[in-house]
DNA sequence: TTGAAAGCGTTACCAG
DNA sequence: CTGGTAACGCTTTCAA
């Protein structure tokens, strides 16, 4: 067997001397096996194998104009739900021979219109934004582009193009129903005062209107002095929430990470949980539940959202039509032990 | 100003027929701007943003034979500590203008080798694999490829090319000197039979060298049936413990759920930790801490083994020799209350 | 300082 | 079924 030196890297000519015909029946060999003859495929297939050949899809992608790259840009990739859409994603497209380039923004549309307009330098056939904010520059790099574009985690009222993501809306208001039937009737809304957190804004005013429709008293909103609430807040947010409203008896927390740490700030005073007060949660966080902070809370795939977004993103790409621009994968209630 | 039409791709000729100027002029005017007559420039400057110019790196990358693509497979993005290393990773090298190529093996080594090969027709400048070990056809892929590459993870003893890792023995070992120092005289370790758990595998050896060396008594070991030990083993393993080797007064997990998975069936047992038996982990896994498991456990830096393995793939991109293939990132021993 | 011509490695298209 | 030729959109090289 010949041995490919290092570094060598082997164009299509190299096979095609190898097997004894044309660099053009190689291409045919390799793409549309069935238009060359048994024989001779055996023996291009044979030369591709001696010399470790591997097509190169960058000057294929320039000939045919199609790259078969999609290219994904997400805020960050700490927050596992984001990493599970990305794998999704990639698994549903590689299935499809499409590659994927990844962007991290860190939740800055600046950095995320840098990011759009390198990525579009690649000549990507799609792409996937999470969320629906994005600078004025941003939006018309992609109307120019022409290429199918996919917002997630959002369910945006004017799209780009498609979307695949879910109602913080619907969900805050169905958080709150549920807490309702449980019995509870003084139940407050735990919240950031920050000015862009448009999801918590959501699930919000889900709770006010969920409120409002079941005549249940006038809203009792506590507004966290930062910016993302975590656990560490637990316990200004409990004190905060006795001050304010003593005879509250359900908390509905904008994050699990701030439920988490409301439920640990009750253990420590001795308020017990759900008895004294329930205590609600968004976003099914990996490990409250078994790490023993069993949470009542919304959730949310991310890797569902990853798939869909990819399917969505492939069915654009074949040329087919896709019926509905915006796609809601829903969430579901999971009713723990904390409500 | 000119409205570029939706999907109306500009190409060179464009901007330069715009500017009144030969294409050339415009290569230049983009890549070495002080080549060019501040005039002619400024009127390409302009004509680039009123047709929202992109320049096509796919056709440069073929005419210069570098496509400023780096190639990053990972298992998984699910485990948040390979997230923080891919994000890492794109943070430094998108500063010097490369993109990243993401890929997800699925802890399998077939699907790596095929992502390999994806991900060579693209021709990456660089790759970067999370651990050491590859089919012998992919090693031999990456070695004709001729380009960088950076296992992460992992201090291979024979490293394809470079390496960013951390030693699971010597940390293993340090662990035990640390259970050691604490007072505790009878330290067990608890892993899993997984036939390819290289990385338990060395934890364990790190456990024995170092109990050797500090003449504690025979090794009691624990070898759960398990391939992945979890949280959900804790039960499991505390009886197995408790049965087996009753007069165990520390236990060294060799992941951080198995020992949370340990520390709740302590509790639930009414097992005194530290008291009774100390439990300490490996990998500080985000939320066991905020949620109340206070692990005395091993924490290794995904982001800085991504931010390195980045820095180091850029140093050989730009030529420059590398001293040290094989680099150490360390790891930090965390003492909390459970040992 | 600017421009023309010749690739880069592949595929589309048309002949044979 | 097979092969030649002309793109693809850029950069490199050489001339002006």
């Amino acid at each position: 067997m010949a041995t490919a030196l290092s570094g060598t890297r082997q164009r299509m000519e190299d096979v095609a001397r190898r097997a004894g015909v044309s660099q053009m029946t190689v291409s045919r060999a390799l793409r549309t096996p069935d238009k060359v003859a048994p024989g001779t495929r055996a023996r291009i297939v044979a030369a591709v194998a001696e010399l470790d050949y591997v097509p190169d899809l960058v000057a294929g992608g320039l000939a045919t104009k199609r790259s078969r790259l999609v290219a994904v840009i997400v805020s960050t990739l700490e927050n596992s739900i984001f990493a599970a859409t990305v794998e999704g994603l990639t698994r549903v497209l590689r299935d499809e021979g499409y590659a994927v380039l990844l962007g991290a923004s860190g939740y800055s549309r600046g950095t995320e219109e840098e990011l759009i307009r390198a990525a579009l330098g690649r000549r990507p056939d799609g792409l996937v934004l999470t969320g629906d904010l994005h600078t004025p520059a941003a939006r018309r790099l992609l109307q120019v582009s022409g290429i199918p574009v996919v917002e997630t985690w959002e369910l945006p009222e004017a799209p780009l193009d498609l979307a695949v993501g879910f109602s913080n809306h619907q969900a805050g208001a169905a958080m709150v129903h549920t807490i309702h039937g449980c019995g509870y009737r003084r139940i407050a809304f735990v919240g950031t005062a920050a000015e862009d957190d448009r999801r918590g804004h959501l699930r919000r005013e889900g709770y006010r209107a969920m409120l409002a429709e079941l005549g249940t008293g006038p809203p009792r909103e506590l507004t966290l002095p930062v910016t993302v609430a975590g656990i560490t807040d637990g316990p200004v947010a409990l004190d905060a929430l006795l001050a304010t409203h003593p005879d509250t008896d359900a908390a509905f927390c904008v994050v699990d990470g701030l439920a988490a740490g409301l439920i640990l700030a009750c253990r420590r005073r001795g308020v017990d949980v759900p008895g004294r007060l329930a205590v609600a949660g968004f976003g099914d966080f990996d490990l409250a539940q078994p790490a023993g902070l069993d949470i009542t809370t919304v959730r949310v795939s991310g890797l569902e959202i990853g798939n869909f977004a990819g399917t969505l993103l492939l069915t654009r790409l074949r040329g087919e039509r896709v019926a509905n621009a915006v796609h809601d994968v829903g969430f579901s209630i999971i009713r723990r032990s904390s409500a």
